[in-house]
DNA sequence: ATATCATCCGTACCATGGTACGGAGTCAAC
DNA sequence: GTTGACTCCGTACCATGGTACGGATGATAT
């Protein structure tokens, strides 16, 4: 098998060199035995990192992902557990959905009433189109 | 109109006084006008940090708060301008929330791939788990 | 009038997720 | 056998959104 250099990893894994020592300040990547001071990564080291960067995406924190990438070195944990974990962020991000709706529907209650009012905009406040009581009826 | 100190402005807003402090740092709140030392603040004052709060929630970074806020200040807003500022703001929401959706979706792929997997495979491994995800055709 | 709050201010610190720096050692090519 | 690129390590720094500290002074109640 072919050496991998840290500068090899963090290219085949899209991310920068001091990412990767990042991660493995934060225990997310093992330190991986040094031949003359270098260290030697593989294949499943680049394989990690992209599983960090795909769960990341999906939401999940650096904390959150290693909790996740812990759940392997349990002995008797099975995809259940990733099932509950994944479902939890699920129900996150639809509150966080239902929210930017709220908020989008307000503002554009804002925008319509600046069609509305023309002239009186002045004395429009933003706060009060977030808040319940709306002034426009549109 | 009652004085309201920056302890009680706090409480009534639900949030440190260090961190109306830090909003008066950042900007976002004005600095009120100080009886013999002391800062005089009024229900606006509480009104605005429940404002930030609010839009806060919403995913909001501190710094387009006071984007939104400075809707309301600048002295000669258009009532286009308003419009414009105010559709930019819903863009940017209705951005948010494609992501926050293809975020849900792969999550749910993910789920559905831990629940097919549950039973025959027992030693499923987290990554394989959201590699299933990705190829998952729930 | 004295005790006990609250407030003043600057500054330091916390977590998160990195990024940058600088002096040293190492490796590979020419 | 020297040059240039890469790596080593610790540490400092960045933005974001706060939180905590501590000495001084103001307000208030008994």
């Amino acid at each position: 098998m072919e050496k991998i250099t840290i500068g090899k990893l963090a290219e085949m894994a899209g991310v920068g060199v001091e990412t990767v020592r990042f991660y493995q300040r934060k225990e997310l990547l093992r330190e991986p035995p040094a031949s003359s001071g270098f260290r030697t990564y593989n294949e499943d080291d680049a394989q990690r990192i992209l599983f960090i960067k795909r769960a990341q995406d999906l939401g999940f924190t650096l904390s959150e992902v290693k909790e996740l990438l812990e759940l392997n070195t349990k002995p008797r944990v099975t995809c259940g557990t990733v099932k509950i974990k994944t479902q939890a962020k699920i129900t996150e991000i639809e509150e966080k959905i239902a929210d930017l709706q709220r908020m989008k529907a307000s503002l554009e209650k804002l925008a319509c009433a600046c069609d509305a009012s023309q002239d009186s905009i002045k004395q429009y406040k933003v706060q009060e189109c977030f808040d319940a009581g709306l002034n426009c009826k549109c």
